[in-house]
RNA sequence: UCCUCAGUAGCUCAGUGGUAGAGCGGUCGACUGUUAAUCGAUUGGUCGCAGGUUCGAAUCCUGCCUGGGGAGCCA
């Protein structure tokens, strides 16, 4: 039985099984209800956030025996047929004639049949993709890097893999964890006592990758249009709902294009992807519309059908000093706009998604293009309601001399920039692009509030299990 | 890193100075179609850790640890 080639998904049990056929289903039970001379279970394989409803009679060989064995997060294989259900809550349910169970489940198996809180699930991450909330968040990140990948392909971008260990650190992201083959108890130092990182695996200092934007400038004066999406590593010390020391970045770079393109870019793929969620994982969206955020489907219609609205941060500014709500931060140009100026622009004044540009230079990276007025660049951010940043992108400084100063001006070694000026020397274009944090977007997609329990295995400060 | 709230049974929580509780779960039993089945019985505790106050501490005080929420930083 285990190596049966019949065996079905139930998510296509479920959906296009018809009466009368011969079926084998493998997975883990889920809850099971004894009756007098039969037992009702239901199996789930993670296909589908519903689990099939098999109705095993006393006459099945070993009924006794299996169904004692099958408690809830047993594992088992079930041969039987489709058959239409007399009663309500499913279209059709299974008739079992086999049973193999492969293992019961220990009596301590933590996963009960009622809600726990996110808290206590991810002290058992181990377990926790059994749950539903867990298993529809990871078919809906599933989809959503199926449909990254998707988008870019229909717009024959070039899926580029940016290195996880470097040597630079080049953008100045954030705080980078060292990568080093050094035993801890006995550095070697030079004549000054420090480090002496000739003798290191590389040597020199070694990171891991705080973003791949700079790889991808490379790739994209060769190949025209490309995109990254793989792990990158802050080791800020944030304990927030929306940080991770470990998360999925999706950067975009594309030559020949200005800020304007890159603005249409990241509607058409934020559109994009909430379109083909909806369409790929109906059933998961509505369960987080009914258990989650009751605003999930709303949200996403909202983003499919709207024009996100675009302005100016100048304009922004002005608006937030000419309303009647106070802020614990006061507002006045130049400053980096903090949280809660972002989420009333998105979520009060607009209702939708807001893309800002042409930030002040001061609090923008060296390489976003200076604008002719000197005082700007061709900066933007997407600002989603309940999220904040979603997107951050730019066009990139192209001409040699202004980007050469730029990095004088933001105190940063020139040396260490010489093959991102090459790109500038030889052959250079008008280029743009943005990054965007995956697990936010999922965050975004689903109502999740901590962005812990959209990806299997969160990493946060003080926490590395599993 | 800062502010704030919390930590009591496997889970979710009640208990604010005087014998440690409930629901769910687990176990056993009942029940002719259940849907987180239902009903009955039963099981289950280092009250986060260390110290202090008190005749007496889950409860009050101090320190520490862990977790949540918020802020900063950012994606």
């Amino acid at each position: 039985m285990t190596s049966s080639p019949a065996t079905r998904r139930i998510l296509d049990c479920l959906r296009n099984g018809q009466p009368d056929e011969t079926v084998t289903v493998k997975g883990w039970v889920r809850t099971k209800r004894e009756q007098k001379k039969f037992t009702f279970a239901e199996i789930n394989d993670g296909s589908s956030l519903k689990g099939i409803q098999v109705v095993i009679d006393a006459s099945v060989p070993g009924y006794a025996e299996a169904v004692a064995a099958m408690n809830t997060g047993a594992s088992v294989a079930i041969d039987g047929k489709l058959v239409e259900s007399p009663a309500k809550g499913q279209r059709i349910e299974m008739q079992a004639s086999a049973i193999e169970v492969f293992g019961s489940a220990a009596e301590d198996y933590p996963l009960q049949k009622k809600r726990h809180s996110f808290e206590f699930l991810r002290t058992i991450a181990h377990l926790r993709p059994r749950t539903n909330t867990l298993g529809a968040v990871m078919r809906v990140r599933n989809a959503c890097a199926q449909a990254i990948h998707e988008f870019f392909r229909e717009r024959e971008f070039l899926w580029v893999h940016s290195p996880i260990i470097t040597a630079s650190d080049c953008e100045g992201a954030g705080e980078m964890f060292g990568v080093s083959t050094f035993d801890p108890t006995k550095i070697p130092t030079d004549k000054e006592g420090k480090p002496d990182y000739s003798k290191d695996f590389f040597g020199r200092p070694a990171y891991l990758t705080v973003s791949g934007q700079m790889e991808a400038e490379i790739m994209a004066t060769a190949f025209s249009n490309v995109y990254t999406f793989g792990p990158t590593f802050r080791a800020e010390n944030s304990n927030t709902s929306r940080h991770l020391a470990e998360f999925w970045m999706v950067e975009p770079e594309m030559s020949f294009c200005d800020l304007e393109g890159d603005m249409n870019l990241a509607e058409e793929f934020l559109k994009y992807i909430f379109s083909y969620v909806m369409k790929h994982c109906p059933e998961d969206m509505e369960f987080f519309n009914q258990r989650i955020d009751k605003e999930a489907i709303a949200r996403a219609e909202n983003i499919i059908n709207n024009e996100f609205e675009r302005l100016t941060y100048t304009k922004a500014v002005e608006l937030l000093e000419n309303c009647d709500r106070k802020f614990d931060y006061p507002v006045e140009w130049g400053i980096d706009l903090q949280s809660e100026h972002e989420r009333y622009l998105a979520e009060e004044v607009f209702k939708k998604p807001v893309i800002l540009t042409d930030y002040p230079t001061e609090i923008k990276a060296f390489y976003m293009r200076l604008s002719d007025d000197g005082k700007t660049v061709r900066a933007m951010d997407v600002l989603a309601p309940g999220i904040g940043e979603i997107i951050g992108g730019s066009q990139r400084e192209e001409r040699l001399d202004v980007l050469e100063r730029r990095i004088v001006e933001a105190g940063l070694p020139k040396e260490d920039y010489w093959w991102y000026l090459d790109l500038r020397r030889y052959g250079t274009v008008p280029h743009a692009g943005f990054g965007l944090g995956f697990e936010r977007l999922v965050q975004f997609m689903t109502g999740m509030g901590n962005i812990r329990d959209v990806i299997p295995f969160p990493r946060t400060p003080m926490n590395a299990d599993f």
